[in-house]
RNA sequence: GCAGGAGUAACUCAGUGGUAGAGUGUCAGCUUCCCAAGCUGAAGGUCGCGGGUUCAAGUCCCGUCUCCUGCUCCA
């Protein structure tokens, strides 16, 4: 990323700190890697995005429910998934160029032969160099250099070098499972644990049988956080279809909290283990599905663009079939460009019959569909278009981010303008008198306490002068200010300021609630 | 996890071994009829945390945590 994006970055940062939307978690103990609070305003912005979704894909269709499922679930759930298999990844460092890679991975693309001859390949002279005298001091083998690349390596028993350099020289495989592990139940498991090893249950196990016999005693009451919201939707397919007595194709959807130990974390609120995700599964009859797929890619990417300051900053990208996961039957990404570059925003997969298969299989209930009119069964294909919420706040934060020049009291001076989507702004108005007197304070809570009354998000504001206020207001997104002046006093009538053009037009005070109320209609 | 950079007031940063600083912001008061105006005053800092060297550490050394950038993964 340039320094310029990294410096919008910062800013949007420090701008989320000071304004009240995101702090980083437990500050005040050093902060926890990767964990954020969403502050009175954060939680308001996160919140209309929310509901506008839901609103959007649940309130505004007729085929389509909703779902608040519990995050921990039955640990079978994840067996079928294949989650507790699928989602841990066997990684391997490299003990020479230090790279971090997956084995499996690097068995596809690097694969050797015991006894292998290897050339070591690095980027420049220096770290070959380097290269060369850390293996011989480590690993105590000499190897010939030739500008960049270092002659004599063998390929171990292993199957595969490292993928960047071609060291055979690696560490151990290691598992990293991406869900969080918990247990349920007021008995500590560990207590199993440490009473096997004072029986000397565990004595003379090796590293691996270790690990399986303490997952064989903490099993029974081991649980998961979920790492997606969408299996409770695919459990729970057959009670939902019957009590709600549905007709494919049909959805359920489900916004809520999901947990991932990611590798690695970046980009503030992009990827961090805890995240909220705005799920939808869409139950199609096998054979229509191709078609349901472009619409909800089509639908998804245009729903992302209504409340961006610029649409073309959006995309939607097909997966390569190398790309695709293992459900996946084919897959397009809502990406948006944000000041790192492309990044996805959210994943709209067709998931076959593969979980409603794995389910039923697993658990014995019968996940299939009996369509009355064709009489006939099968098991639907599932059209999962998956948002990350968190990830949207994020995105509409840079989308909405501006920096201008304007002309102040003091020559010119730059203004920061929050350009958020009406819908989205945390503060729908903010209600000012111009100046603390002449009972003007008085006139405007009165009007402020009419917003409350119509539970729209009005904000009362006397301190300091009107242009700070303004400023202020710009900085957090507030669509609009009005302001009672002298004139109100005079004729019922007051400002309304809009945000972006700083233009101002009088109203009567009597209208501005309905005022208001039209503006955030369109 | 690895590599590189950073951490001093709410924010942006100055401070290279000798008394903890500035601008902005915040709060109180005065002033002010429209775009971060002015005046007066105030609050606010375990210099990320822990250890070490030193008569003396924000400053030097070690460890650790957090953030940013890059690499492998995902909403």
């Amino acid at each position: 990323m340039s320094t310029k994006d990294q410096d919008v970055m910062q800013k949007i940062v420090s701008l989320c700190k000071r304004r009240g939307f995101v702090f980083q978690s437990s500050e005040i103990y050093g902060g926890l890697r990767s964990a954020y609070d969403y502050g009175p305003l954060g939680v308001e912005l996160k919140r209309n995005l929310m509901n506008a979704w839901w609103r959007d894909m649940v309130h505004r269709r007729e085929d389509v429910v909703g779902l608040d499922a519990s995050i921990i679930m039955h640990p079978k759930v994840w067996h079928a998934s294949g989650h507790l298999a699928g989602f841990s990844d066997p990684l391997v460092d490299c003990l020479v160029c230090k790279e971090r890679f997956r084995a499996d991975k690097a068995m596809e693309t690097h694969a050797t032969t015991e006894g292998q001859a290897l050339i070591l390949e690095f980027a420049d002279k220096g770290r070959a160099k380097t290269a060369q005298d850390l293996i011989a001091e480590r690993f105590e083998v000499t190897l010939e250099r030739d500008g960049k690349s270092l002659k004599g390596a063998v390929a171990g028993p292993r199957g595969y070098a490292c993928p960047n350099c071609s060291s055979p020289w690696l560490s151990d495989e290691r598992q990293f499972n991406l869900m969080f592990k918990s247990s349920v139940g007021a008995v500590d498991p560990m207590g199993a644990v440490a009473q096997a090893i004072e029986d000397g249950a565990l004595d003379g196990l090796t590293g691996r049988e270790l690990r399986a016999k303490i997952d064989e005693l903490t099993s029974e009451s081991a649980v998961y956080l979920r790492p997606e919201t969408a299996q409770a939707m695919f459990v729970q397919f057959a009670n939902i279809q019957q009590s709600m007595a549905l007709k494919v194709p049909f959805g359920i959807a489900q916004m809520g909290k999901s947990f991932r130990n990611e590798i690695t974390v970046e980009h503030f609120i992009f990827r961090s283990v805890e995240f909220e995700q705005m799920e939808m599964e869409f139950f199609c009859e096998p054979g229509t599905d191709d078609e349901w797929m472009a619409y909800w890619s089509q639908a998804r990417i245009e729903w992302w663009q209504q409340f961006a300051n610029d649409p073309s900053k959006f995309r939607l990208r097909a997966h390569e079939p190398e790309e695709l996961a293992h459900y996946a039957k084919g897959c397009f990404d809502v990406e948006y460009d944000y000041p790192w570059g492309w990044g996805e925003l959210e994943g709209i997969a067709n998931r076959t019959d593969y979980d409603l298969g794995k389910h039923a299989k697993h658990s014995g209930a019968k996940l299939e569909y009996f369509d009355p009119q064709q009489q006939k069964k099968f098991v639907p294909y599932v059209i999962e278009p998956a948002a990350g919420a968190t990830r949207g706040v994020l995105v509409y934060l840079c989308d909405a981010y501006t920096e201008e020049t304007v002309e102040g009291a003091k020559g010119p001076e730059t203004r920061v303008v929050l350009k958020l989507h009406p819908q989205l702004a945390p503060v729908k108005v903010a209600v000012l008198p111009l100046v603390k007197k002449n009972g003007m304070p008085e006139k405007a809570r009165e009007l402020v306490e009419r917003f409350f009354h119509q539970g729209i998000n009005a904000k009362y504001d006397e301190q300091h002068a009107i242009g700070k206020r303004y400023r202020r207001h710009d900085e957090i997104g507030t669509p609009w200010c009005l302001t009672i002046d002298g004139q109100t006093l005079e004729d019922g009538t007051i400002t309304i300021r809009d945000r972006d053009t700083m233009e101002q037009r009088r109203i009567a005070i009597d209208e501005a609630v309905a005022e208001i109320q039209a503006l955030l209609a369109v």
